[in-house]
DNA sequence: TTTTGACTTCGTAACTTAAAAAGTCAAAAA
DNA sequence: TTTTTGACTTTTTAAGTTACGAAGTCAAAA
């Protein structure tokens, strides 16, 4: 396989993994799939990643910027601070929907140290997002809140918790039907609903 | 051994299990260490309950319905509602503290049906608590709510969600160190401040 | 500098098995 | 007749093993 540059091979095997991740999971992805996707032999995946969990977390982070990047952009620019919380929480259901496979799930066994310091960031990124959206409100005088950190640190825990909570069994898998991913985002928005009468001036 | 009735034999029974499931978990009990605390036989044991699972149910039952009624208590006799809602929170955090290794919380492996089946019973009776408790302080004047029963489904479900987004990492054995169950149920509290004010009248 | 085939090492699923625990029952005791 | 029990069988599970597939390495080639 020939690239114009380093990167941009980087670039084409994240892509392929990302294929393959959300096809079939990253555990049952082997790199020799990867490889043969991309024309290329599985040693050259390891001129440019260390190992499998390094290229996965590379994958996952690609996602991830691109999430935060789409709610900071919310968030950034804020007219109503109200809208931009629902903005979020569409957001959120459009990226999940789509990237569910990819294994961000592994809260239970499995998390390695790396991982879950990554997953730690990941949460206080979307807490600072939304410090700076619930700022904004209390700014415009649509909120009235004391510790914008503390409540914007419950909001996203109360609504990422009805991820396990909503469902009467969590599978091993973690994976959720569909008819149940729907009724988890549901409920975000109605307890967002709630939440933000609960912060209202 | 012996007892006056029946009824006080199986009581007893359970009451040794209690002690072995709540120090050790249930799975980690054997038949025989119960029979032998109560120095009976283990065949015993199978006069009274047809099998290890539905002794273990038993207790959980036992466990539940005092539950339930220190809660229903307060639900019944409502004089602040948002007070109420309060309280709830204070007992669940007592009993919680009290039972959590009495491996309720097999959410995820295992799971037998009529486990389950018992678990959604007893979340229905717990969000039926909170429907009367809503309605009291919708008719008391201190909440304004169309629906209360997604309201109180909501809030069952955000606050027991809590106990799953707020450690970082879930353990095989569900377990809490004392730190973060502490740390949830102050969640827990903020959760339903903000709550309570996104439904006051 | 990048790629590769041939290689070694590692992890896991599939068996095996031995011990422990669950569960049964006919007979004894109350 | 109700309750208890020791001796029994069956089932579950933890531990150990193996074999295969996948991860990861490297010297040589492009």
């Amino acid at each position: 396989m020939h690239t114009e540059s380093k990167d941009e091979m980087r670039d084409k095997i994240l892509e392929a993994a990302l294929r393959r991740f959300t096809h079939y999971g990253a555990s049952k992805t082997t790199m020799n799939e990867i490889a043969d996707d991309l024309r290329c032999s599985k040693a050259s995946l390891y001129y440019y990643f260390p190992d499998k969990k390094a290229m996965h977390m590379a994958v996952l982070e690609k996602i991830a910027e691109a999430y935060f990047q789409e709610m900071e952009k919310e968030a950034d620019n804020v007219n109503s601070a109200t809208e931009a919380l629902i903005r979020i929480v569409d957001i959120r259901k459009q990226f999940i929907s789509k990237f569910c496979r990819l294994e961000i799930f592994m809260l239970l066994k499995d998390a390695s140290d790396l991982m879950l310091q990554e997953k730690k960031k990941g949460m206080e990124r979307e807490i600072a997002l939304h410090v700076k959206i619930i700022k904004a409100g209390i700014a415009s005088g649509e909120f009235n809140v004391k510790n914008p950190e503390q409540i914007a640190e419950l909001l996203v825990q109360a609504c990422a918790g009805l991820r396990f909570s909503v469902p009467d069994h969590i599978r091993e898998d973690m994976d959720l039907d569909d008819e149940m991913f729907e009724l988890v985002m549901e409920k975000q928005k109605q307890l967002l609903e709630v939440f933000i009468n609960g912060i209202k001036a």
